[in-house]
DNA sequence: ATCCCTGCAAAGGGTTTGCAGACGC
DNA sequence: GCGTCTGCAAACCCTTTGCAGGGAT
């Protein structure tokens, strides 16, 4: 139970994660350039998802300079080295977002605000298990995505539809 | 019971479907056209999953002269009567599939063949509860997608993996 | 010094759009 | 005949690729 908050604090510290990232390269014999390390950086000293444009302008602003080739190419070594994950949610641009792949985690999306909701769901792991026992499929990972409205904008736009009594 | 197992005969009945787009068609005041007739037809005279380039060469091969542009625009008109689904596996072009969408069902992808299971799970329903407890989130549809190995792929390439006791 | 990595720009693949002609209404 | 739908091709967006120069090793 602490353990998990522990591990979470480390996730969130670019020290802690530069150090896995520098492991990752020396393993698979990448170079360790400054763009990979300022990529990660900006990566992990900023909440939530982002998209591959949204990272460009960001670190733009920022004054680093970094190609939008190179954002992609790094995406790739921060993928397989588990310290980012990606989404594909529709068909817009894919979605990355910082993680060390302890919690797998699902996701609600407003069809309004487009506001993404995380959430963990212990019951998807029994429904593997169920997959496994009915068609003898090995899920190595998943996807669980709701598409609907938030609370928020429920008040907003579709206060009508509470009254319905 | 029986009556799922009817309206499922209904649903593979491109006659009955056809009376389902027409009577769309006309609440939307859409113009009834050859084109869209033929693709629907196509659609529902066979089975599984389909991207618009395989349903183009299809069409093609049975002589009928659609533009790309004609079919993603009439996937539009089967989406929104609710006779076709979309999905986004990965960041490949897109799959659809025919369904009147009496079930919502899920997905089970495998790495290695690429087969696409499909299943029921009641408990996303439960789930979907979940959600609206804690977070009052509505949800109005959803994607679940479990990605690994399938039995067969299971049996070729990991048999090792079973051997170990 | 090697040769992997970067930035730039062009290419690529799937989808959307603009336009002129065709045809359902 | 009016106004929408079609086919064609160009445009579009996100992503990948090719290439020459630069920097990690």
């Amino acid at each position: 139970m602490e353990k998990n908050a522990e591990i979470q604090q480390a996730v969130d510290n670019y020290d802690a994660v530069k150090q896995i990232f520098t492991e990752y390269l020396n393993r698979t014999k990448h170079r360790k350039t400054p763009e990979r390390y300022s990529i990660l950086k900006e990566i992990y000293t900023r909440p939530g998802h982002f998209d591959i444009e949204t990272l460009y302008i960001r670190m733009k602003n920022n004054r680093y300079r970094v190609s939008r080739a190179t954002l992609y190419n790094t995406m790739e070594l921060l993928l397989e080295s588990g310290l980012v994950v990606k989404h594909q949610f529709g068909q817009s641009s894919a979605q990355y977002e910082k993680c060390l792949c302890f919690q797998p985690h699902d996701h609600a999306i407003c069809l309004k605000c487009r506001k993404v909701i995380e959430f963990c769901e212990p019951r998807v792991g029994e429904i593997e298990k169920t997959l496994l026992q009915t068609f003898g499929f090995r899920a190595s990972s998943h996807s669980l995505v709701f598409y609907g409205i938030c609370e928020d904008c429920s008040k907003d736009g579709q206060a009508d539809f509470e009254k319905k009594d």
